[in-house]
DNA sequence: ATACAAATCGAAAACGTTTTCGTAAAATCG
DNA sequence: CGATTTTACGAAAACGTTTTCGATTTGTAT
């Protein structure tokens, strides 16, 4: 009933809970003999180490935490999946939380991980975090953090993104190269570098190859679980305000999919009429019709290099090493598909 | 640089730690003075309780362990929301670990999880858990343990399930309602409780509507991460070996996703040659073209209503009374799209 | 004044480990 | 055989909290 302690597998063996913790530690201060006693005892008791005692003396919780916005999400739950994977590997378990994009949710959820004592924290943060105090907070309680997509640059540690600039920059200009002469944007909340990161890269695309940066073409969609029906709303808005456009480069997928869905009621031909080209690359885009072209984020790889990361600072801490923050930036690829293929659509 | 801990505010106020300890906690025997001078200064100094030393001392984690076959599935990260929503709470944290389908890792998983000391395990069965021994194995510490989705009967704990067998009766029936003749299904791994009552469901609505049983008509499809292809595969063998089939019930929204874009690549008209029914009801079947008829899974219920039986059997548990195990059927609901609106398409 | 109750506090044990340091026994060596 | 090293073990402290129970002080009634 109760769990196996030490302290029994000692008394049976008539020998000090000492010895039975080093001879299952493998101390070479402990015999052959009792080594091969104590372990198979334990093994037959199915001892299992108290966590919160080894926890409390070693003040290691092999147990990190991890924040991100929305667990419903195809990029999140990818790096959920890198992240646990990796952590797994390495014998640390993952304490997952969600901020639903709220400053207020994400400072309570660091209290709650940092008082649980977990040996790291991987955050991506929420479109609602206006300044960045909590995050210091952890760096102050000497917690190694790694932050991941959703970043502060601010903030001193280690963090892992995509160069959503380039990204953006890479999709507005195959927007132009494939004939494209007004094209609208589509972004994300004002807050997250990203949407600005994004936002740039169109705009400087833009620039780039002389086409007039125009205000009026940029919609703005917060990106919330109304996604869809915000691409729906946005497309709904572009026909009526500029009837000559004809590409449209997208913050995120989902909204992407949304203005698709209204394109297709409407009777605008994509990529005919307007060429569109999405970010983040959801499976979701490419069973769709048109299938949506769009900028592939890495997120399996990006939890798995945030771990690797957190990791390797947890290390080095541990062995007083100075710890080096370093931020990797993963590749991204513009993935073409129907929905951006002028030429072909054309020609058939 | 150090947290916080109770000694040190009991030097810095020149009590004892337990008067300390004893004001934190509103015990009656401690003057309003004292504690209104402990809560201060516990602020200031923003203390916060070690978790560890607290859990070795009450035996309580306020952590629960979950573990799902795979994290980066509509439906299961849909689950995961609703537990980790209810579990916050009631002041517990969520632990995920990734079974990958695999009978050996569950069983590892398990062991890390009962190591940890948590206060309950959710589990969703992997398609390769041929046993359930570890399940048993969890029951004999004492650790509330609920079942969700795919669950074992035999295992005796509560559980929240819907009615496969139900739900595929009602998508068969309604493909019989809107005329199909004659009805083929995907049907999915041949071990999990669920494939086979949604198999058994559609073999029912068959035989009690005068439709002959064709065992030729069932198509198996593991599932994997690999489900869109198989569902265009098994669609491409369903088109050569019987050219006659004029409805399909499909066990899960993404084979049946690969089936229909299949379709449409063949020139088979959806609904008018054959119509189709999913199961779960993705997002994603809302968008594509034509919408996907489902039955839809309400995940974010399951995962609530798992926690809210766990959190009850812990309640009871801890109060030291009976433990009640309750198995709740959650309502399932078929979703009527545009892949079997026969009727009105053809008059279009 | 005495007796007694109420209010307030603290000592100490316990939770189950890990690890330092000391010691006894056995083995080695001259 | 005595001296020294090696081998094997255990006592005890520590991690930070909770809680029992006893002690002390203060207040109240006789």
């Amino acid at each position: 009933m109760k769990p196996v302690t030490l302290k029994e597998i000692a008394e049976i063996l008539g020998i000090s809970i000492t010895t039975v913790s080093k001879a299952l530690k493998d101390y070479p201060d402990v015999s052959k003999k009792t080594k091969r006693l104590v372990k198979e005892t334990a093994a037959t008791l199915n001892y299992k180490p108290n966590a919160f005692a080894v926890n409390l003396r070693t003040r290691e919780s092999k147990t990190i935490g991890i924040i991100i916005p929305e667990v419903v999400h195809h990029f999140f739950s990818s790096v959920i999946k890198g992240i646990i994977a990796q952590a797994e590997k390495k014998g640390y378990l993952v304490i997952i939380l969600q901020s639903n994009e709220s400053f207020e949710l994400e400072k309570k959820q660091i209290d709650l991980l940092l008082s649980k004592r977990v040996d790291g924290i991987l955050m991506s943060l929420a479109n609602g975090t206006v300044n960045f105090n909590h995050l210091n907070e952890i760096i102050e309680t000497d917690t190694p953090l790694v932050l991941f997509d959703k970043i502060a640059k601010v903030v001193k540690c280690s963090k892992v993104i995509i160069d959503d600039r380039k990204a953006a920059y890479t999709a507005t200009k195959h927007l132009i190269d494939i004939g494209c002469k007004k094209i609208a944007h589509f972004r994300g909340p004002l807050l997250p570098q990203n949407s600005i990161d994004r936002f740039l890269g169109y705009k400087q695309a833009l620039t780039d190859h002389n086409r007039p940066y125009d205000p009026s073409l940029v919609y703005i969609c917060n990106c919330s679980d109304k996604s869809f029906d915000e691409g729906k709303e946005s497309a709904q808005k572009l026909l009526k305000d500029h009837n000559d456009v004809d590409g449209i480069f997208i913050n995120t997928d989902l909204v992407a999919i949304g203005a698709l869905t209204e394109f297709n009621k409407q009777g605008i031909k994509v990529p005919d009429d307007i060429a569109v080209v999405g970010f983040s690359n959801w499976f979701m885009s490419s069973v769709i019709s048109p299938t949506l072209s769009t900028i592939d984020q890495p997120g399996y790889d990006m939890g798995k290099t945030s771990f690797k990361l957190l990791y390797k600072e947890i290390k080095q801490r541990k062995k007083k090493e100075p710890v080096t923050f370093k931020t990797v930036e993963l590749p991204t690829e513009l993935v073409v598909r129907e929905s951006s293929t002028k030429s072909i659509t054309v020609e058939n």
